[in-house]
DNA sequence: AGCATATATATGTAAAATGCACATAGAGTA
DNA sequence: TACTCTATGTGCATTTTACATATATATGCT
């Protein structure tokens, strides 16, 4: 097989562990609702904040794509800030909408933090089935 | 299209918080080392185990091709298993490689969970930058 | 003026992850 | 035979993420 041609293999998650990384899937959304929940703010802005909550350094496009499609979904609004030095910037403001929907996230993450203990508490020791103690060499 | 044609657009997340799911990436991955890691096991029951963890009912497909996803990748292996009765099943044993994997997730997982915790205080009130008390008003 | 740099926003493209529908097959049983 | 349960898998579209690149405004420097 040496001219396989591997048309969609994921990146592969080789023996030392690396991209073994626990992060959430579209974190950034609740990242930045926050963040606009107590003031408003700006992409170049809110690209520092996030990065400061634990993110590896953040791709600018990812971040930028990611407040236009929150615009377009309703739950931020934007206008042009140009009464200042410097390039204009698009100042953001968080909608009822996107405040509805923080609220959900949060709740979302109590239940999901339930499932991480839960893991952490199988990860350390603790048996799946407790009842029923198969062990490896019975299989 | 009779207007305008929306070639990529993600599902909105609706004003009624539909969609906001604070879900891990690639969750599977590591549930199926740490079961493989206390028994032996196989796809279709693997798939219970998953459900049992918390998710919403599990596509058969996307698992089976987690698992041999992860087997390229060297963190499981497989055998056949075909002496009984009913369908033969792929019996799948976690590798070095994968339980040195299992380990790092697990250390990532713990970074996160702090990560969360941070994010939950913020949403419960605190401020993000305490020493500078810029309210909306103020913009 | 010309040029580099910092600020600020955005698009193009591809890879990776996810979801959903469907295909295959053995074994037991009505 | 036909139906159901167990068991594994592929195809395809959508969503998410990553990476590279493009644009524009202001400031400072030579």
């Amino acid at each position: 097989m040496s001219q396989e041609e591997q048309k969609s293999g994921p990146e592969p998650r080789g023996p030392e562990g690396k991209g073994a990384e626990a992060r959430p899937r579209n974190w950034l959304v609740p990242v930045i609702l926050l963040s606009l929940k107590d003031w408003n703010s700006y992409g170049y802005e809110l690209m520092e904040r996030a990065s400061a909550f634990g993110f590896e350094a953040m791709n600018p496009g990812t971040l930028y794509r990611t407040l236009r499609q929150m615009e377009k979904e309703g739950i931020v609004e934007s206008t042009w800030e140009t009464s200042r030095g410097g390039p204009a910037r698009r100042m953001y403001t968080i909608t009822d909408a996107g405040k509805t929907y923080l609220d959900f996230w949060a709740r979302s993450l109590e239940q999901y933090q339930q499932t991480m203990d839960n893991f952490f508490r199988l990860y350390t020791g603790k048996s799946l089935r407790p009842d029923e103690e198969k062990k490896k060499d019975d299989v």
